[in-house]
RNA sequence: GCGCGCUUAGCUCAGUGGUAGAGCGCUUGCUUCACACGCAAGAAGUCACAGGUUCGAACCCUGUAGCGCGCACCA
């Protein structure tokens, strides 16, 4: 048996146990392990981008997931943690980009081209791309490493090639040209869920139009036609019309102004053209039209309609066919149509620009401060430009199955008010815009060619469809005769393939063991963040594909945030580097103290603090644990009932408590509390009372063994056993070094702890039978909860009196009934006194000891010729009015005669016991004052 | 604008109808033979505010304020 070591040092230990389950095989799944007896019990990870590095979301995530997955193993389950990593389209492209960028080995990805960049992507992706995964193994997560995936691991990629042709087949796919949200920073598009909106600071311009009695038939920005009425401002000392507009840029891309039909102010213009001020050698005239889109009230109630750069305005444009401007590129750039004045600059620089000319005109009315919601792509971090383009766009399938699962419970959310947030987006699903204009991904399976020959057939494999015009070929194969055919240059976005994960990363679309035996997993553990990109969606998934869901219970973390409240954040610099944490503190450390600082449904205020906590906590284990073995004996003796003392059984009934408490926590997904539980029991309970008071019987660790201290040491043994189990999942790794150290695995079968801790079995309650064993009885905790009491109220007397604690003091006792002596060995040892001289009944204090009321008896302080009779007045004092304090209180209730009546039974028992406690104490602590005064 | 959540000790948070709790921080005393990453004792709260229900409210109901999140959005 190894001896335990004076001080814990967390590296070496960790890097031991994880070589040793790797070595063991400890995490590896075995589906034809599974049977009744033996269930299933699976967890996917959230795959981490393949960019990534730990960071602490990761590690709350993964802990938890490591939390359950541990627990699920050592409740008999055959456990499946399926690992892997995302390929991250846009953000990956970014970062292997920049990297080239800055070793000048490309200035733009054109300088490159396609297949030499995707192929320098995979090299990176080979050299770096497993960084977080090792990562994770330094935390101890517990997964299935040989069942790693990626996604766009061949055979995860033709999984989603071919939901895409069967998507395509079932009509739920289509292409088309429509208003989408442009990133201009990474050039393609992006999902209405990748776009999220920020109140910025804005400008309200106020420009006039002329409204044009004769319009012009075509209204359409035809330079040369326009050019010519330009000359001839036709119209002066006609109406005019005020516009508000953030965007004055766009003004060349009106193609009308919009009022609402029934507002009495403009009703009567609507048919009518005003002058399009912009491009100047364009003033075109624009059509008034009525829609009832346009409110009243904001701004002049005029609205400028721009189809092709904003989503609302396409929709008007839509209904009133109108011709969609483009003056904006897929850069920012403003476009030719823009005009002389415009073209070529940034969208920004073009709105001051447009801004003068304006005031040049005298169309400038006035400009206030304007605080809007602007749409930014969430990644680039820049406002998106809703452009018109030509993308692939997906009717979600499944959709009501997916609403329903969740509805109903049948898949359960954690904290459960996420499933409304869930419910309302499901209820109001837009097409989803999956093309992305990137070369890493998964590219569009679909070749184009020009033919005037009529469609070609349905390939054998019945993977292709066809339709007219051009000829278009879908299917997970290219064409037969690829090469007179052009793929489609896009790539899908990443969720279209992480949608995928719960079933793609077990073998389908094989009918596999794997799936069989783990899908649907049983737990997701996520972020909420990512309740619509991901969760949603691979709900959907699930039952379009597989028939089912794919999980049972969803579990969303909080945000980890600094101590200020702040997100985590590269240029804040307030993310601690996990790994520094773990060489500083130890893994556990960090498990625990992350875990001890998420409450269920709420955001982390991240402190270091809880770091040193856990840190604390593995090295007060690590000490009581040697304490044990330092003191010999054989390991894990049996019990003997009868030796049992009131301490033990009161440890024992404790840890019954923890035992309960900490899987009705873990059950309900309460992590914090279940730390909390057996944070509490083992420093609270188990070391500052019990194994203090257990110093009375095991004596110094040189002393010979006897039976009590034989059985004291069983006790420790058993209570030491549970509480490294119900430990483990928690912190893996220094309670596996105990558990071995201990010598606890030496008697077991290896698959039920013998190995290793992570197989043995997870406590259980005690049966009525184990308690009836142990004789384990209330009255035996209510006695040594009073014993416990005297002790405090013994410390108290000491500190009122001002006593070191070092100093070895005289107490009396006079016990109310028989004191055993070992009995009064415990509170001799806890009182740190030199002697407990037990007195009877006719013992009478020297006049001014200070004496305290304990459940046991009197207790009496002695202080030859110190004696400060008035310091012990005060503190009576002190006593009576606090006792008059609280009789006051319950005597009131009593009083009440709705109280009486209306009351339970046992709550007016508790409130008169209450009353003949204090007023017991209070007629005492009045005896002995008076006694002084006397 | 709609919806959801939060507000309890200096800080971070437990506490779902019956005597206000923990950790950290703070104060005091202790190198007591497992542990100073420790031991012991202590101070510290109008449970956001206002009403209501109840014998009794931190807890249930209504409203108000502040903070946070989600969705939608008005140019």
């Amino acid at each position: 048996m190894p001896e335990i070591a004076a001080t814990y040092t967390p590296a070496s230990v960790e890097a031991k146990w994880y070589a040793y389950w790797l070595e063991h095989e400890c995490f590896t799944a075995r589906p034809e392990r599974v049977s009744a007896m033996r269930p299933g019990y699976s967890i996917v990870i959230p795959p981490p981008n393949v960019t990534g590095v730990l960071t602490l979301g990761h590690v709350l995530n993964n802990t938890i997931q490591d939390i359950l997955a541990r627990r699920a193993r050592m409740m008999g389950k055959e456990v499946l943690w399926l690992p892997g990593t995302d390929h991250a389209g846009i953000a990956t492209q970014n970062v292997v980009e920049k990297s080239l960028r800055k070793s000048g080995e490309m200035k733009h990805r054109d300088d490159l081209g396609r297949e030499a960049l995707v192929a320098k992507i995979w090299e990176w992706k080979e050299k770096y791309g497993g960084i977080i995964l090792q990562q994770l193994r330094a935390l101890g997560a517990s997964c299935d490493w040989s069942r790693t995936r990626f996604t766009m691991d061949p055979e995860y990629s033709r999984c989603v090639q071919s939901v895409f042709v069967d998507l395509y087949k079932k009509g739920m796919i289509y292409r088309g040209k429509r208003m989408v949200n442009w990133c201009p920073a990474a050039l393609t598009a992006l999902s209405d869920e990748e776009v999220t909106m920020k109140p910025t600071n804005g400008t309200l311009y106020y420009f006039k139009v002329e409204v044009i009695p004769d319009p012009d038939p075509d209204p359409s920005s035809d330079s040369e036609g326009s050019r010519a009425r330009a000359g001839s401002r036709s119209g002066v000392g006609g109406e005019w019309l005020t516009i508000a507009t953030t965007r004055p840029e766009t003004i060349p891309g009106d193609s009308a102004v919009a009022v609402n039909p029934k507002d009495a102010r403009y009703a009567h213009l609507i048919g009518k053209h005003v002058r399009r001020p912009l491009p100047r050698e364009n003033q075109a005239p624009i059509p008034i039209v009525g829609d009832d889109a346009v409110v009243f009230d904001f701004g002049t109630g005029v609205l400028k309609v721009t189809p092709a750069h904003d989503k609302a305005d396409f929709e008007i444009g839509q209904r009133h066919g109108l011709p969609a401007i483009e003056v904006i590129d897929a850069r920012g750039t403003m476009s030719t149509a823009a005009g002389a004045d415009l073209a070529g600059l940034d969208r920004f620089d073009a709105r001051t620009k447009a801004v003068e000319i304006l005031k040049e005109l005298g169309a400038l009315e006035k400009e206030e401060p304007y605080q809007n919601n602007v749409g930014y792509s969430e990644r680039a971090d820049v406002p998106i430009e809703p452009r018109l383009s030509e993308q692939w766009f997906l009717k979600y399938p499944s959709q009501q199955d997916a609403r329903n699962v969740v509805a109903s419970s049948e898949t359960r959310f954690f904290p459960d008010r996420w499933s409304k947030v869930y419910d309302h987006w499901m209820g109001n699903l837009q097409d989803w815009c999956i093309s992305r204009q990137l070369w890493w991904g998964h590219r569009v399976p679909v070749w184009y060619r020009n033919t005037d020959a009529s469609p070609s057939q349905l390939s054998e494999s019945g993977t292709a469809c066809v339709i007219g015009a051009g000829e278009i070929y879908v299917g997970i194969e290219p064409p037969p005769d690829a090469e007179n055919w052009t793929q489609d240059p896009d790539v899908l976005d990443t969720w279209f393939s992480s949608w995928l994960w719960p079933f793609a990363t077990m073998g389908w679309p094989e009918n596999t063991d794997t799936l069989n035996q783990f899908y649907p997993t049983n737990d997701l553990v996520t972020g909420p963040d990512i309740i619509f990109f991901w969760v949603a969606r691979m709900i959907m998934a699930g039952y379009e594909w597989m028939g089912e869901k794919p999980f049972m219970n969803v579990y969303f973390t909080g945000i980890i945030r600094d101590k200020q409240g702040r997100k985590m954040s590269k240029s804040l610099g307030n993310s601690p580097d996990p790994l520094d944490l773990i060489a500083n503190y130890g893994a556990d450390a960090l498990r625990l103290g992350v875990m001890r600082s998420a409450p269920l449904g709420a955001d982390i205020l991240f402190d270091e603090k809880n770091v040193e906590l856990g840190r604390n906590f593995c090295t007060k284990l690590w000490n009581a644990t040697r304490f044990r073995q330092m003191h010999g004996g054989e390991t894990e003796a049996e019990i003997d009932p009868a030796l049992l003392t009131s301490d033990d059984k009161w440890i024992l009934m404790r840890l019954d408590v923890a035992v309960r408490e900490t899987s009705l926590a873990l059950h309900g997904y309460n992590f914090t509390e279940a730390t909390q539980v057996l944070y509490r029991f083992f420093w609270n309970e188990y070391c500052d009372w019990y194994l203090e008071a257990s110093k009375v019987r095991v004596g110094n660790p040189a002393d010979a063994p006897d039976a009590r201290k034989a059985n004291t040491l069983a006790v420790m043994d058993f209570v030491l056993g549970h509480t490294l189990r119900l430990l483990h999942p928690m912190l893996p790794f220094i309670t596996e070094e105990l558990w071995q150290s201990l010598g606890y695995a030496t008697d077991l079968p290896a698959d039920q702890g013998g190995l290793t801790i992570m197989t043995a079995r997870w406590p259980t309650a005690m049966t009525h039978n184990e308690r009836e064993h142990f004789c384990l009885d209330e009255s035996d905790e209510r006695y040594a909860n009073a014993k416990y009491e005297v002790v405090n109220l013994g410390r108290g007397l000491r500190r009122d009196f001002n006593i070191a604690s070092n100093k070895r003091v005289r107490f009396v006792f006079r016990p109310a009934t028989e004191l055993p002596e070992h009995e009064a060995a415990v509170l001799r040892l806890l009182l740190n006194a030199e002697t407990l001289d037990v007195v009877g009944a006719d013992w009478i204090a020297p006049k001014g000891t200070p004496t305290a009321l304990t459940p046991l008896g009197e207790l009496y302080l002695p202080l030859e010729g110190l004696i400060d009779v008035e310091a012990e007045r005060a503190r009576l004092s002190k006593e009576i009015a606090k006792a008059e304090d609280e009789l006051g209180k319950v005597r009131a209730k009593l009083a009440d005669e709705n109280f009486a009546a209306k009351v339970p039974a046992k709550v007016l028992e508790e409130h008169r016991q209450r009353e003949t406690a204090w007023s017991e104490k209070l007629a005492q602590f009045q005896k002995m004052h008076d006694a002084l005064s006397g």
